[in-house]
DNA sequence: TACTATACATAGTGACACTAGGTATTATCA
DNA sequence: TGATAATACCTAGTGTCACTATGTATAGTA
């Protein structure tokens, strides 16, 4: 179940991928978009956050770059690269076959 | 996020859980149930399998009892118990909300 | 007799979300 | 002015769990 597991344990990488591909975003407007969207559901942690995000760079599927605003506060936006598009899009069909699956095991088809 | 986390890493045991309390069943038929009514998607191993069966034992939510077969043959069936329904029960609903959150992420609504 | 299917089990590994802590700047309010 | 909260990034260490790999044993079949 290799690459099920990976679902399952990727839904946070999936998560972030999906958003940086909405829109590009740091990692401090990452958490707080998340939770308002969520309507509070999702509280991603910092040691979550960062962590996930870095993978997602080195794996090739987002970038950051620096970026200093007016007041001299930096910040580190993500964009999601063609990788990382492309993957998204492979992640989504996962996820439809993942709920698939698990619906004909929650709600069985009596015959 | 620690009962999310629970959710994500879980989704394994409530499924286990949800299959036993629609029938008892024993290990190596939960494998090939699974297999067979998900159309071959879930592929549980057995490494992966019985370590969940004991933790969720364990934890009070399901019982095993030896079985004899009349070949002589032992089988440990599983049983969901009442706090096994009542959690049961619980993770639906936090399954539910869960796929909520994640729509609301994947498919924002625009105002 | 050899092989496959059935049936259970555990040891060790790796990935990842967590807790907990660190650094630094900007905004707000008494 | 000084304290606090919010913003913004980061990492080290821990625990859980699905995995690989392996072991044991019986029943059925070619």
């Amino acid at each position: 179940m290799a690459q099920r597991l990976e679902l399952m344990k990727g839904s946070s990488e999936s998560l972030l991928l999906c958003l940086v591909g909405q829109q590009p975003m740091y990692g401090y407007q990452i958490i707080k978009v998340l939770e308002r969207r969520s309507q509070g559901y999702f509280k991603f942690k910092e040691g979550t956050l960062y962590p996930a995000l870095h993978r997602l760079e080195k794996a090739g599927l987002i970038v950051g770059k620096w970026q200093t605003l007016p007041s001299g506060r930096q910040r580190r936006y993500y964009y999601i690269t063609d990788k990382g598009q492309r993957v998204l899009a492979e992640k989504m069909s996962q996820w439809q076959d993942f709920l698939t699956a698990m619906n004909l095991i929650v709600r069985p088809v009596r015959i």
